[in-house]
DNA sequence: CGTTAGCACTCTATCTCTCTGAGTGCTAAT
DNA sequence: ATTAGCACTCAGAGAGATAGAGTGCTAACG
């Protein structure tokens, strides 16, 4: 693989995104800083293709990157765009501040996303995993019938109704409320386990059976905090997407599970993953550009696009790594960007 | 319109749900109850066409029923199918029982619905317009920092967290909570308006400026609540179906905003519509078989399917039925349905 | 020995032409 | 009023024919 070939992979990957249509030896011959004759980039498409990097929809087309190509091509040929300063400007004015509530904030990222994309966009709010539980209250709204309040330092708040066999006097209703509070008031929600709750209801067991099932309710809702929300917005900019799949689109539309966890586990800095080496998101020929933005120096949540394989990614990649930054930055209270650029990882 | 025409027109709808194909004159001619020669029916045909239930794709093609002729079949000619006790009693598993949360009846519905019909289902939810609001708890979580708490008697609960721009003393959030308590206990959801809340903005505003955003806090969640929620689950049937356009399809799933307004204003009992008849679904060629389900007596939401024209009305239309005769009863309590089958009604 | 010009070859996409058959409308007979 | 018979129509399938983009290979070149 010597030189020439990388940069005849890096024009022919750039001709593509660019057209959408099989690139030709003879269009790359033409381009401004390619000095050899149409046979010679013939002849290295060749070997290009034999390496798994190109492949031909049929014999006399043209040569289309494979997901192997592009994945060269991102990781070592390509050299993201510099975000010019208005862009940056433009983007500041569409998050908002760092008086903006964090969901409003992450939601505003995916709404510029998919606007200067035309690709949908992927966010996971800010989990309160890292925060601590600061309130739980247990109301009584009518015969045996309780709702759990559960809310975090973050500002995250979780209700449940919960149905008791018997109705407690408020003596029990205190007794419960000041053990749980004991107990759960400053814990981390990463802390929270099934097992602690376990402990909770043979300890409230021990003064009155029936006081389980509202132990179990809180020990449900603290899942539900745990749980990080994904959401895809935008999504119907893939239907309208000639390389996607459409049936693999509304699939995916309406069940994005495999996703979260896949965000979840992802290394931080810019990620760019496609459908082929995965199986969390089934659309064939797409990819996924990700990024994880930071709260008090922690990883909080991830954002970023899901668009075609063939997508401008020198253009994108810049956008997703700056929204993240910022969106660091902001959720710190600070209002711009601190620390050095991270860098593009393997995935 | 004599006796035999409608019969004919009625064969022809059968025929082409059946095959899918024009129908012509000769398989008219050959099914079972049918005892005059293709010529005659070529005549009757002919006159059906004239009438306006039937059409031709071209010249030397069967004809197929056109939605006014569908719309005679549906309301005039068909017989729906009995449905068998082994799938009412298949249904019944797939839905709950009364225990089943209202939410998740409704979802049950719909998968049923989307397997079954091989198309897309629509469900709203029980909007919890009909009940009345039983308790408002407002609870301080921080500095200056509150969450409002709204239940009805249905059982809906929703919160939001509120900021003030003073911290409240003990004795001011007692005057508030009481005020609202007052003023909202027992009110029907339907009722509350805004109006309402502007002059309880004036009311507290004279005891003290700054609970006002507590006030709008609750008219937001109130609104929450009034909204009813249109759900589509399995639009991705409707792309694999071949007499709908795509992108038709594809721009209702993006905005399905006009349907929901359609099934609220919708009659009682089991509705057929087409979307040429209606322009809240613009998906040429669907028709939509809704009906509405019951709660405590009044009608709580809508259940249904989105299809081609050409579904199988006589088998799909005892599916939604039924299943809306048993969610409305598993709603009140009951594990088995109560009242008469309601009628198909004019749109 | 790497590079290039030249050329034969391949394969898709498109167009036209023809043919087939299902289905019709009309007419005359029953 | 119904039916058999027949000429007519038209979409769709299949068969060439053609054009054009792009390739691989070979032989010549510096």
């Amino acid at each position: 693989m010597d030189d020439r070939k990388l940069k005849i992979l890096a024009a022919v990957v750039d001709e593509y995104v660019r057209t959408g249509e099989p690139v030709g030896s003879k269009s790359i011959s033409q381009l401004e800083n390619i000095n050899v004759s149409s046979a010679t980039i013939r002849n290295d498409m060749a070997v290009l293709e034999q390496l798994g990097y190109l492949e031909q929809p049929h014999t006399s087309a043209g040569r289309v990157p494979t997901f192997k190509g592009y994945r060269l091509y991102i990781d070592e040929l390509m050299t993201p765009h510099d975000l010019p300063e208005e862009e940056k400007r433009m983007l500041d004015e569409m998050l908002g501040d760092k008086d903006t509530p964090e969901e409003l904030l992450v939601q505003n990222a995916a709404t510029a996303l998919t606007e200067i994309t035309h690709c949908a966009a992927v966010v996971t709010n800010a989990a309160p995993r890292f925060s601590v539980i600061s309130k739980v209250e247990v109301i009584p709204t009518g015969k045996r019938l309780y709702v759990i309040l559960l809310i975090t330092s973050s500002g995250s708040i979780k209700n449940k109704a919960c149905r008791l066999e018997f109705d407690l006097s408020h003596e029990q209703l205190d007794f419960f409320t000041h053990y749980i509070e004991e107990n759960l008031s400053g814990v981390s929600v990463d802390d929270l386990s099934e097992e602690m709750f376990d402990k909770m209801v043979a300890a409230v067991s021990a003064y009155m059976v029936s006081l389980s099932p509202l132990v179990k309710g809180i020990c449900e809702l603290s899942e539900d905090l745990r749980q990080q929300e994904l959401t895809v917005s935008g999504s119907e900019k893939l239907l309208s997407c000639e390389e996607l799949d459409k049936m693999e689109v509304v699939k995916f539309i309406e069940h994005k599970d495999g996703l979260s966890e896949m965000l979840e586990n992802a290394f931080s800095g810019i990620q760019v993953k496609f459908s082929s080496e995965n199986d969390s998101f089934a659309i064939g020929n797409s990819s996924l550009i990700v990024s994880k933005y930071r709260k008090g120096g922690k990883e909080a949540g991830s954002l970023g696009i899901i668009g075609p394989m063939r997508v401008d990614y020198k253009k994108i990649i810049p956008y997703v790594e700056y929204l993240t930054q910022k969106i660091s930055a902001l959720m710190d209270g600070d209002d711009d960007i601190i620390n050095a650029p991270s860098d593009i990882q393997e995935p």
